[in-house]
DNA sequence: GCCACTTCGTAAATCGTTTTACCACGGGTG
DNA sequence: CACCCGTGGTAAAACGATTTACGAAGTGGC
């Protein structure tokens, strides 16, 4: 009884549907997915009757309504801080063309290191039913969230919160990166070396200054050890270095264990007038290009960015295969350049 | 005959849907989305029932479902040259912030400043159903791209390819841009001034090389334009200088009318051996937290990025209520301080 | 008491794909 | 010739939401 068809949807103005190339074929739906998909067997004739009548209309298959059947987006999201600081859009630009050869698109959202955002952000990334989440996280305690863990896709940390208990993490290996700058300018000849962070909230940051410690007590000097915390900003960090020399004794180092404290160290050191690297040496912590124009020469300790980005891309992808698989922790080593800010102490 | 019943859809593992909230709440699927939508009312009894199984479930719809059915996915495909560039992630960064408080997402993708890269970037947008796009040109004749400009969502061309007929464009003005740092150098009584550019393949470089031009006419040392082009990298920018160097009549002030501009010619400038600003004078592009320490501070000419982004999300937005309007080219103002590293020609 | 109108709810259609269940057709085999 | 099997095709059932069309109450006016 076919008398009462189908309504007409006349092919309104937007994009061609599957439909469509299906009428123009001459072939049914099924037929037409099965040529684009390639999942089974299609006769040459209708084949190519089919690839002519899309290509004729245009059509572009329509990712929600596929991703809806299939159960999935091949849409990865990415959270991270601050994507104006020069670190996280590294990680991103990676992450994107590891991304974009793979088939994936990525969502990012920027979380303001500010753990309540962090969360909406990721709800949100959640409800667009994202496959995976790559996360540079606001906060160490990443189970502590109420109904958390439980939906979560498939997640990876990356650079922060490194070796939590329920989730892949991949991360610089920051004691490693506190020691060695620490143990260079202590061969130098300082004994008084600041070490120069942005806060002790993070686990990141605090393992830079155990790091620090281990090194100081290392030579004996674990009772010399002169924690600065500034901020996370880098007019807090010149503050808060400016204040340390005010104190009797001055360092004769400074090791900036952030990106902050670097540029606040350098600012706190022009405007107190000090010579570097003649009056104080320095030990930065850099990402960017500037750096390879700044005189003197910063040594510095770097972080291995694309090493960072496709180990966790790599990662995410393995665990995305196999969910049930035991937390995986990825430790890489940082950079460490001996250039012109760290001179031998002037006796 | 309600014998057969519905396949059992026996509530697999993955997350609850709207049918499971309906079911646990007593009420139809119907009346579920009402609630959550808000569309019609409901009486409270109902309203609270199906708050109640939504929550107790940890419900969080479907977006990609949702989206199919409503014809717009909330997302914002953007389309960067390259996103560690500060420039664009500080773009990219504005947007972010604008989308998720206006509810939005942002699909990010790099083009590596490619045209064909480009070209399949968007085409993957296109084919997640953007309900618009924000477009860093990799080229200024968009149109030309065979079977673009029908099938294209609302488009905004941002920062490159001012003034384009068919799409809106929000861009700085290069040409006042140019105009004002060379001004400057004139002002300072150099007359041997260099414009160090990337390429001259974008409108919006030649803009800048064109207010360059206009000043030197202004004061009538049109015969005394110097134009070097470098390349799109540090390191040929760096190569372009010193050969410009090794030529008879040095100039006396180079205006980087680029971020590559920029650091070449600091480059360049250090391994010359030139003392900058004592014996040659600076004008850069920059935007970078860099800039605030290095020495001499920099003159120089800054986008705003951020009113270029968010004007650029308004006008998106409007365009995509009133696809019909006529396109609209926004320019704004670049901001030029002078500072420490141009200084008056010594005789 | 009857009619019109509002309010609230439901079933089913729809969005555009993919995939399942089934069928028709030939060709080979025993 | 009967049977089986592989191939290529189709109709229809998902996927999970929104929205339409319609019906059942309740309310108020006359």
């Amino acid at each position: 009884m076919p008398r009462k068809r189908r309504g007409p949807t006349p092919s309104r103005s937007s994009s061609p549907t599957i439909r469509d190339v299906a009428r123009r074929a001459g072939v049914s739906t099924g037929t037409v997915s099965n040529v684009l998909i390639g999942e089974r067997g299609v006769r040459l004739a209708s084949r190519l009757s089919v690839m002519k009548a899309a290509e004729a209309l245009g059509y572009k298959s329509n990712h929600m309504a596929s991703s809806l059947r299939r159960g999935h987006t091949r849409t990865i999201g990415v959270v991270v801080p601050d994507l104006s600081n020069e670190f996280f859009s590294g990680l991103v630009t990676h992450w994107e063309s590891q991304a974009a050869t793979a088939g994936y698109e990525i969502l990012v959202a920027s979380s303001g290191d500010n753990p309540e955002t962090e969360t909406r952000r990721i709800q949100s990334l959640i409800a667009r039913r994202v496959d995976g989440l790559l996360i540079a996280a606001a906060r160490d305690d990443f189970g502590a969230i109420p109904g958390f863990p439980g939906v979560l896709p498939p997640a990876v940390l990356v650079d922060r919160a490194a070796g939590h208990k329920r989730f892949d993490t991949v991360s610089s290996d920051n004691v490693a990166a506190g020691y060695e700058g620490t143990a260079h300018l202590i061969k130098l000849g300082h004994r008084d070396i600041a070490l120069l962070t942005s806060a002790d909230s993070h686990l990141h940051l605090r393992d830079r200054v155990q790091g620090y410690r281990d090194a100081l007590k290392e030579h004996g000097l674990a009772d010399r050890a002169r924690l600065v915390i500034g901020g996370r900003s880098v007019e807090a960090c010149r503050v808060a270095v400016e204040q340390e020399f005010s104190r009797p004794r001055r360092p004769t180092a400074i090791f900036a264990s952030t990106f902050f404290a670097t540029l606040g160290a350098i600012k706190a050191i022009h405007s107190l007038g000090i010579a570097l690297p003649r009056d104080i040496s320095l030990v930065a912590f850099e990402h960017s290009e500037w750096a390879t124009v700044f005189q003197p020469y910063l040594t510095a300790v770097a972080q291995r960015r694309e090493e960072l980005a496709s180990n966790s891309w790599s990662v995410l992808l393995d665990r995305i295969g196999s969910p049930k698989a035991k937390p995986r922790r990825v430790k890489i080593p940082v950079n460490f350049s001996i250039r012109d800010s760290a001179r031998p102490l002037q006796s």
